[in-house]
RNA sequence: GGGGAGGUUCCCGAGCGGUCAAAGGGGACAGACUGUAAAUCUGUUGGCUGAUGUCUUCGGAGGUUCGAAUCCUCCCCUCCCCA
């Protein structure tokens, strides 16, 4: 894994924006300052609990993180409780649901148990913002914004974007930058890593820290890690390969992703080194099949979340249902009760949920989408034979279920 | 608070009294093609039905009409301009 840099991507700030170059520098300098220090810093990476799993580019700045950890630096791992129920306006093109505090907290449960996977606990300190953040008087949150001139709450790229598309922009939305630029001022860390959709909130945080009197962090972001279909990363797209997800699912998802994106995936997903990136990405560029690069890019996801043995199988499985169109090892079995035994397909499907109407069904096997034993059925008036000892049902490319006579 | 524009099926968006389960695009699903994909092409995309058909759907509640997504009333919500 590479790919977290110093700030740069400077337009995000609008138009008030030092060039990218310039702040990029001053943040290297910066880290080689602090790091002169001679004592471990502390480096924050600061997630808001939004959903129920982390996916694979929430990795990208844990490994930072982890690198820092074995360097002996000490992590502060931030829950954004408080902030979760506001929601990050970053990047939004609409506003944000708002989530209550009792959800967040629970999601938050799966955040740290799925951060561990990467950090070591033993040197990492977990925060929630809620313990701050609630205590603000008014006064407080007003001084906090009069350090922003409204120019630049304004200029952000986002919220233009927005005003100019007639979306909604509520007024609370420009304060989250606020509350997250003071998590960081008091958690006095020297160096906060994120996406850099965080660039506006960490430029924030500098402010703040400096309008307090503290040296300012160093800015550390990653690229944002694209969908495997190349639009941004949403669970709404399906573009998502999560932390949770089984070896099989995992290795298929990146290998049904479009060959552009393998190099993207691999620099800020796998655990190869710089030089052996370096070398994929070279085959990729001599002609090499993608296919064989994806492969490496897939199994080398699926052992750094499962082990190398998941890995091995899933890479089998892949070669074997995928590319040679066999019947997987593993089929879910689904139990047929007595009252479905003699019925249409159509009727099975719908009733077992395989489909989520009998008439999409019908669709299915209209459309040469329907197999029974590997042999396509086409009649939608078709009765289901279910021997004792079970058939082997296929619904488009790669469902399968496996029937067997239940009770 | 004043004035204006809107809320349509998973999303965007057309429709503005019957011919509307509602154009078009996107997404999704299936098939063809293929080196996994992507791209491309074809088809499908509310439920029940073999099919004619029928039921539910166009922000919410009422109303007008033989008949409403389309007209009227009230309400809720969004956006824009002004204060």
């Amino acid at each position: 894994m590479r790919g977290a840099r110093f700030a740069d991507e400077a337009d995000y700030w609008g138009a008030e924006v030092p060039e990218s170059g310039e702040l990029r520098s001053r943040m290297h300098a910066e880290l080689r300052d602090k790091l002169r220090l001679g004592r471990p810093l502390r480096v924050y990476l600061g997630v808001d609990p939004t959903s129920t799993d982390l996916h694979v580019g929430h990795f990208v700045p844990l490994q930072k993180l982890r690198r820092f950890q074995d360097l002996g630096h000490q992590v502060v791992f931030l829950i954004g409780d408080y902030t979760a129920t506001i929601g990050d306006p970053s990047e939004q093109t609409s506003e944000r649901k708002r989530l209550t505090h009792e959800h967040v907290l629970e999601l938050a449960g799966n955040y740290t148990e799925q951060a561990y996977r990467i950090l070591d606990p033993a040197r990492t300190e977990v925060r929630y913002n809620g313990d701050w953040l609630g205590k603000l008087s008014f006064a407080d949150v007003i001084e906090l914004a009069s350090i922003f001139p409204m120019k630049q709450i304004v200029a952000r790229r986002d919220f233009q974007r927005r005003m100019e598309q007639g979306e909604s922009l509520r007024f609370h939305e420009s304060l989250y930058a606020l509350m997250q630029g003071y998590d960081a001022y008091m958690l006095k860390c020297d160096v906060q890593v994120g996406g850099y959709d965080q660039h506006f909130n960490m430029l924030a945080g500098r402010a703040i820290q400096e309008h307090f009197g503290d040296p300012p962090h160093v800015m550390l972001t990653n690229p944002l890690l694209i969908g495997t279909d190349g639009r941004k990363m949403s669970k709404s797209y399906g573009n998502v390969i999560n932390v949770h997800d089984a070896p099989g699912d995992m290795y298929g998802k990146t290998m049904r992703m479009a060959d552009e994106h393998i190099q993207a995936y691999l620099e800020l997903t796998s655990s190869l080194a710089s030089d052996a990136i370096d070398a994929e990405v070279q085959r990729l560029q001599d002609g090499a099949n993608p296919m064989e690069v994806k492969k490496r890019l897939a199994f080398d996801l699926v052992r750094q979340y499962h082990g190398e043995a998941a890995a091995d199988e899933a890479a089998e499985t892949f070669r074997r249902v995928v590319q040679r169109q066999e019947v997987p090892d593993e089929v879910p079995e689904v139990m047929v009760p007595s009252h479905l035994l003699g019925a249409t397909w159509v009727d099975l499907c719908a009733g077992l949920d395989l489909s989520a109407s009998k008439a999409e069904a019908r669709r299915l096997m209209r459309q040469g989408g329907f197999y029974v034993e590997q042999t396509p059925v086409k009649d939608t008036e078709a009765r289901a034979e279910i021997p004792p000892a079970g058939v082997l049902l296929r619904l488009g490319k790669r469902r399968y279920y496996r029937l067997l006579p239940g009770a």
